[in-house]
DNA sequence: ACAAAAGTGTTAGAGCTACACCCATGC
DNA sequence: GCATGGGTGTAGCTCTAACACTTTTGT
């Protein structure tokens, strides 16, 4: 690196950055989202995602994910960033740059001991509070990337337990989307994938004939995760 | 907002944040990027993506737009932001979270004695030389993403003049692909998305026939850019 | 035996791919 | 008059959407 450069660095303003997560959450129902208290602002009940400031001694995806950890107890979990959000005026105690970034657990597997260390809760997706700064913005765009991804690839996976049914990733389905789909074109289309593997178990309680489980093809799916082209036709 | 939260600001370090830009042009032919030169290092020739600072006082995208129209001279270009670069060690001299935008500008519009005060240059997508820091982990990554969108949205036009032919088209959507398609199917496929206004004017000079001129029906576009989906069946 | 959810097949229509010839013009 | 790129149509195939009945089993 040349010295010509380096007086550049000198004059300039450092500036806060932080790092917020938006955490979609599927319990088997609906399509939730998991909300931080904030207690009262401006007579408002107001609610906060999860987020912590950057360290200087940590890649953007570290911080992002020990911040996850802090609040789920959850390691190992799609994590992606969505935007950065750097408007001057979102938080109105100092300038600060927040990189969004959204992930996928299920609900179940998530520890509720922390949620009571931190008054965190579960929104369905439809009926959110209101929520600090520019925190709608990022779940609104954090909802939009997750239907964009959902529509291509099998992302769904991440939101449900290893081993679930065909009609427990239907609800996913709609749940994400809003919308209900035809059962048979469903499954035809998902299995078409050859991501699934079908088990001899039976998931057994929900209903009365039990309906079979699968596992995803952990190896396809890494693979297909980078492969899709639409407008393109063959050389 | 509450005094309890003030207090963490106080503690956090304030870090670097740099823009940088990945400007994608079209001059007819191949697609190509435009670069700045940064002398000599390492015993290589390096060039570097059109940079700068976050300014305190400007939103994220403004400073990409100063920037872009710093080096290009042009404004009302398309611009979008692409993703966040945080590494730790990305840029040695010291810690520098850097937002990375595209931009997609037609070559030939491009202000020529701007090139000659920033040393800059275009090369094609498929012989760029070596780059600073991490840019070509951001190149590759915005290839990618423009691929992702012209696949989805018809983002290509932003790539060529207002007036442009059915053959051009095809060309840049083959650059883009890096691909070969027919030009049957693809007349057929674009002119089906109802974007585009066919003129009474012809192209000449370019071929003996001369082709029809389009234009884009701004409006429809607009509204176009928001919306796809794929996986979902209707209700 | 009946209620409740799981599972399975077929058909019609839309959209995609592949492919070959004539057209307009400048030289 | 011929070379160059522009423009158009069709047939087969694949994918999608729409639709209803049978199976399993807990109660």
């Amino acid at each position: 690196m040349q010295l010509q450069f380096k007086n550049q660095y000198q004059d300039q303003k450092r500036i806060l950055v932080a790092l917020d997560s938006i955490i979609f959450g599927f319990d088997g129902e609906t399509l939730k989202l998991l909300l931080v208290h904030r207690g009262i602002e401006e007579g408002q009940e107001s609610w906060s995602l999860m987020g912590g400031w950057l360290n200087p001694s940590e890649n953007l995806d570290a911080a992002a994910r020990r911040i996850l950890f802090e609040l789920t107890g959850l390691n190992d979990i799609y994590l992606e960033q969505l935007y950065a959000f750097g408007d001057v005026n979102r938080d109105p105690i100092e300038r600060t740059v927040s990189v969004a970034y959204f992930a996928l657990i299920n609900v179940p597997d998530y520890d509720k001991r922390i949620s009571h260390t931190y008054d965190a809760h579960w929104f369905p997706i439809s009926e959110l509070p209101p929520m600090l700064f520019d925190h709608d913005r990022m779940v609104a765009l954090a909802k939009e990337r997750l239907r964009y991804k959902a529509a291509l690839h099998p992302i769904g996976f991440e939101l449900l337990p290893p081993k679930f049914t065909i009609p427990q990733l239907r609800k996913l389905y709609e749940a994400i989307f809003e919308t209900t789909m035809d059962m048979r074109n469903f499954s035809r289309k998902i299995l078409s994938t050859g991501l699934l593997i079908k088990l001899k178990e039976k998931q057994r309680g929900y209903s009365k004939k039990g309906a079979f489980l699968f596992q995803i093809d952990e190896e396809k799916y890494r693979k297909e995760m980078s492969s899709f082209l639409n407008f393109v036709g063959k050389p």
